[in-house]
DNA sequence: CAAGTTACCTGACGGC
DNA sequence: TGCCGTCAGGTAACTT
């Protein structure tokens, strides 16, 4: 579910909540995520520490604290965290609670259990860390994420543009959605082969992924069926949708016909008319 | 090495 | 009413 937008849209909601908090106990439903949750671990290593920071990398939170041990959140495809009332109703798939000191709790609902919780011990956290993320692409807004960047990842794949933007080893956070609305906004077919854009269109589109971002953050994020930002309150990007999950409707720029299609086993969106495959041809 | 396939889960929805 | 197939914002381990 989440993408680079959504995760940031937690990231800063739950910050203010968490900082300088101290964690009291840990709850864990036993039902295993992605990955085993590090139960026993979150229990003796991070009980009455404090939490000194939240912050995002691709799709995932990073929360440390003041022992210097961390934990590393994904939410997969149903992923949600919130803070709640200590002791409120819990919901179905609440599968981890951390219980702070302030009589609150910081939970962690994921419906697929796609999502996963990482502790990371205080002995060279930041080095495992680095490593953890050793192979995510640069993120979207970095100065290390330039045309030519891209362009030379690019140059000998001939995957689907959308694919290849959508592969975090390339660039980190951009999910389903996010992907076929940055193509339609800068006019490139989904399909093309992603050695085929010019220096040009990269120009483009990595503006307009970047513009989009910013644009979907300060809406709180797209809210499809489940995804509530830490306030609760859903984000309403989704009305700002221009191609993603509207086919058969017609295409606003031209009034033609909204496609959809499969690829890479996605679903995607298109405008064959201002989405155009040329040029389609490998560099290789 | 690139690219395609499969697996991990639950729930909502449409067709019959 | 219910059963069944399909689909859903993600990722990585496999195979080809």
């Amino acid at each position: 579910m989440p993408e680079l937008p959504e995760v940031e849209v937690i990231c800063q909601g739950l910050l203010p909540h968490l900082i300088n908090r101290t964690i009291l106990s840990v709850y864990c439903s036993g039902k295993q995520l992605r990955t085993p949750v590090p139960c026993k671990e979150m229990q003796k290593e991070l009980c009455k520490k404090k939490i000194i920071s939240l912050s995002r990398r691709a799709k995932y939170l990073i929360l440390k604290t003041d022992c210097g041990g961390g934990l590393v959140f994904h939410l997969g495809m149903t992923g949600n965290m919130g803070i709640f009332k200590t002791g409120s109703v819990t919901k179905k798939h609440d599968h981890v609670c951390w219980e702070l000191d302030n009589k609150t709790e910081l939970r962690f609902n994921d419906t697929r259990r796609f999502g996963a919780v990482y502790f990371f011990p205080a002995k060279n956290i930041t080095k495992a860390i680095k490593q953890f993320f050793l192979n995510t692409g640069p993120e979207p807004f970095s100065r290390a994420c330039s045309v030519q960047y891209l362009s030379g990842q690019a140059s000998r794949r001939n995957i689907a543009i959308k694919q290849f933007i959508m592969d975090n080893h390339m660039v980190a956070g951009i999910g389903n959605i996010y992907a076929n609305e940055s193509l339609f906004r800068s006019g490139i077919h989904p399909e093309r082969a992603a050695s085929s854009l010019s220096d040009k269109e990269w120009k483009r589109l990595l503006t307009v992924i970047r513009k989009t971002l910013t644009h979907a953050i300060k809406c709180g994020g797209s809210t499809i069926s489940d995804f509530l930002g830490a306030s609760g309150d859903g984000g309403y990007f989704q009305i700002n949708f221009r191609i993603y999950g509207k086919a058969g409707e017609k295409c606003s720029e031209c009034g033609g016909l909204i496609m959809k299609k499969a690829i890479g086993g996605r679903a995607s969106f298109f405008c064959p008319v201002c989405q155009k495959i040329v040029g389609n041809h490998s560099r290789r």
